[in-house]
DNA sequence: GCTAGTGTCATACCACGCTATTACAGTAGT
DNA sequence: ACTACTGTAATAGCGTGGTATGACACTAGC
């Protein structure tokens, strides 16, 4: 599992953290019973503290799509695949929703919201193709 | 000048005065010349204490926006309509573009993206309708 | 000159996110 | 049993955003 921290994007890195995991559950990269990687690995590959990714999984064990097992890891529930697919376009949703607040009410207008949607998808494939390679 | 805080979005309270500010002068609502409301009353109106409100315009006197006449007020500066203007699109884009990334990086279709926008933006559209009822 | 309004500054305090460090309890492999 | 891993927890410290409060210097209107 690959974990992106933006440090500037506002959310706390914990929640980043919580969301990714559900993203990949819910495109199926990471399967029902599957370990996760441990906190301690997690956090020296993602150049984090042990606490922030605890604070994480503890997260993701209340929402119930993790389940501790003390002294072996974590483990992907059985429920966390609905759980994860349901929230998969919300949590992409819900921050869309707060952009196009601010831009509706300061008088832009959807068109040019389609063409900066449009503009800035096309521009971001080019940027993970380059990566890629 | 109206200002609608909300607290939720993870933006801090002084960039969202800021934000509104700028908006406000590059569709023309503040003119060049023209005195915005004190400190001490945005503070008020807002439910925000007087020091954030300072903060907000003190970052626009240093970005050239606001002109600070001490013992008198703060009025929109000559070059502020170009600045504004110039900034009306990229302080969307640039939340734009945080929200895409993370769905490009999981996955989720341009299809997608865009059925989300439409349906978001038809609904905040009606619920400003409403508001204004 | 007095008063009421400006912006500005300093101090103290709190909540939150994050880090660093240490320690403890449990499991698995040898 | 020993070792090397797991998750969990407590503590202390830092930076930032926000509040509350009080004080200062300045200006405009009466």
């Amino acid at each position: 599992m690959i974990c992106h921290i933006d440090a500037g994007n506002g959310i706390p890195i914990y929640e980043q953290i919580e969301r990714q995991v559900k993203f990949a559950v819910a495109n199926g990269w990471l399967l029902v019973g599957e370990r996760i990687p441990s906190v301690r690995d997690l956090a020296t590959q993602t150049a984090v503290n042990v606490n922030t990714v605890s604070r994480a999984y503890r997260d993701l064990q209340q929402q119930g799509v993790l389940i501790a097992i003390r002294g072996t890891g974590m483990v992907i529930s059985g429920q966390a695949p609905q759980i994860c697919k349901q929230d998969r376009l919300e949590m992409i949703r819900e921050r869309l929703r707060s952009v196009l607040q601010e831009a509706l009410q300061n008088q832009i207008s959807v068109g040019e919201i389609r063409t900066l949607v449009d503009d800035e998808w096309h521009q971001l494939s080019q940027d993970q193709k380059t990566d890629e390679a």
